[in-house]
DNA sequence: TTCATATTGAGACTTGGTCTCAATCTTATT
DNA sequence: AATAAGATTGAGACCAAGTCTCAATATGAA
């Protein structure tokens, strides 16, 4: 078992929880995913696995992944989710490439410091916060011009 | 006609769509809530008004209004979205109450500026961002010793 | 082993929003 | 004012993502 899925156990019984088989199995490859996924691509991810994984059950060991702050939530602009594991990693944003969907992270402590200063001037107790720039990536930039000739080479990722 | 509403016109004329009453009829009631609304709200608000237009052009208008940079979109953590109209105030961002769904507006040039020196950093051509503090507000925080002895007085919004 | 309780799967259901298309409206042109 | 081309609309079907229900099953404590 994988120490963050050993993470995720100590967790669920502390707060007097069940440790299943289900939440195992969905716990093992949601920290083998190394990049960002929507709930339902981890649903058939498990499924052609051979799982018989109910996707209300995904769903539900995903709710308890983020409240026990391994994994976290991130809403893109179209509305979706997607989710990514927090391996006890440094919290960071995201720069999101409207074209391709690509992501990249980033940490600025003047930011987050900021932040805090921001919710302290307004009495507000600050649990979180959730920092999205959007535009183009260097990549798809680049596209731009060789598109002008051969249009649409590479096909854009549809959950963006 | 006020003259948001007189900007809108401008602007779908300048696009070579039309000048609809529906459109103008949608305007003059969002530039008339002084508060964050769903869509749906808008919709109700406006059938409740004896007007009778449908959803999809709601949603239709909603749309150019926000393509106009006259209304913006803010999603929440439920992942429903709240619009609001922006009568060419400053940009600004938002801290928002996770217990009773207040919103706080803020604006700090600090951040921005470091978020335009990230994407530079990164080469990516920035055209847009979203931060959203989440906490709880200065009333809910007192709330808090209030709801000790008499429970939950006030009703917590439910959109949040 | 037994029992109380928590969890699960299947699929109905809900929510928020989009799409379709015939009827209607707008605008430009006569 | 009449016409015509094209844009917009309403009604409701449709869709995707996610939640809920409840009977069957699994868990963990005693
Ligand atoms: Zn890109
Ligand atoms: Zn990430
Ligand atoms: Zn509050
Ligand atoms: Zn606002």
């Amino acid at each position: 078992m994988k120490s963050e899925v050993r993470k995720f156990q100590q967790f669920i019984q502390k707060q007097n929880l069940l440790w299943s088989t289900e939440r195992e199995i969905i716990a093992e490859q949601v920290f083998d995913n190394h990049f960002h996924f929507t709930a339902d691509e981890l649903f058939i991810q498990l499924s052609q696995k051979g799982n018989n994984i109910s996707r209300a059950t995904v769903y539900r060991t995903l709710e308890l992944l983020e409240k026990s702050s391994l994994v976290s939530k991130i809403q893109l602009q179209s509305g979706k989710h997607l989710y990514e594991h927090i391996f006890g990693h440094q919290h960071h944003d995201h720069l999101i490439c409207q074209k391709c969907g690509k992501m990249i992270e980033f940490h600025s402590t003047d930011i987050e410091k900021l932040q805090k200063e921001i919710s302290a001037e307004n009495d507000f107790k600050m649990t979180g916060h959730c920092l999205k720039i959007y535009g183009i990536c260097s990549d798809c930039q680049k596209e731009k011009q060789i598109n002008n000739q051969s249009k649409q080479k590479t096909k854009p990722i549809s959950r963006s």
